[in-house]
DNA sequence: GAAGCAATAGACCAGTCGGTCCAGTGGCGC
DNA sequence: GCGCCACTGGACCGACTGGTCTATTGCTTC
């Protein structure tokens, strides 16, 4: 644990990788060759291989996206206009690189049946950011705090979907402006 | 053309297939073995291999959704009531197998980058179904029929996902729930 | 400088991948 | 019965897969 660049290069990497072709889509060889690391480094840090780089690279993006929820939803003054910040806020996270990403959990998640932990950790990284948007709501004194994360969690990952197979935000622009005309 | 059933087996099992583990996480070998038929049937009925036999199904794949919308849609008497039906029709479809399987576009998308050919595919699937949902919304007296249209759409395809992820269709009964309320 | 350990480097392996190729086979028209 | 052709059967190929293993490097602590 003296060096952490080499780990974290290797789950950043993957993670980038797998949200553009998936878990199965993606080689060993190709993640090592974009580190410029050897097998040796790979297995050293992740003695279980591929699926364990795979979960850790799943719960580091998933991470991410729940800190994002939570500092957009932190400067919102109602749940619809927490949505719709988060809508904006992911949009332009995805348009930000050359290829738009798909969501991180999607990645892994049609490995499921080929890697159970996978599956384990997709469901966990869904209920993490289900019940981050839940406390939001109910902070925000939505009556149905619950009905309201499913919602959300449920557009956002369609439009998500939609705009990976366009390449395009435009899945997410319009999502805004749906979620615009509830304010 | 004249024997049909071998042509349509290797699209039936490829598309259930790939819907349960993605284009890349099945070979082959597993799709041949399942239809008990061998490597030369299939460069017979698709010379371009795996490409073509997974764009075969996800178009017949797709083609089957659409019937599904278009004859779900016209037993209904407004738009809501429709989207309603076609979400519980979804959810049924999808849990009467042992496995909860993708949507059928779903699996292909993280090939793109690999299978260009499949990216227009599946642009042109999504395409069709939210035409088809716009047609009914337009002839159901919606205001807004394009608009309609991909919210259900973004709806029904985050719910799959979802759905997928718990090998439940819960998410399907939620997402009708609040589609009820708006009844 | 020696010992010890974290980490790298990459050769190597068996298995599988998608794809090619050609010899067979069975039914239909003549 | 003969030829034709749609289709099957499967051996075979080079490339690549995830994974193992050992040698080596370089820093740290005596």
């Amino acid at each position: 644990m003296s060096d952490p660049t080499s780990r974290d290069k290797l789950i950043r990497i993957a993670s980038n990788l797998f949200r553009q072709k998936g878990y199965s889509g993606v080689g060993l060889s190709e993640i090592l060759k974009e580190a410029g690391l050897p097998k040796g480094s790979l297995y050293y840090h992740f003695p279980n291989g591929k699926q364990e780089l795979a979960e850790a690279a799943t719960r580091w993006a998933g991470a991410w996206l729940e800190r994002l929820l939570d500092t957009t939803f932190a400067q919102a003054e109602s749940f619809d206009e927490g949505a719709l910040m988060v809508c904006d806020a992911i949009a332009s996270e995805v348009t930000s690189q050359t290829h738009v990403p798909a969501c991180p959990v999607l990645s892994i998640l049609q490995a499921a049946p080929l890697e159970p932990r996978l599956q384990i950790t997709a469901q966990e990284v869904y209920g993490s950011w289900t019940k981050c948007i839940e406390k939001h709501a109910e902070r925000l004194g939505h009556p149905r705090p619950d009905d309201a994360a499913f919602s959300l969690h449920c557009q956002l990952q369609g439009a998500w979907v939609i705009a990976f197979a366009h390449q395009s935000n435009a899945a997410f622009t319009q999502l805004a402006r749906e979620l615009r005309t509830k304010l």
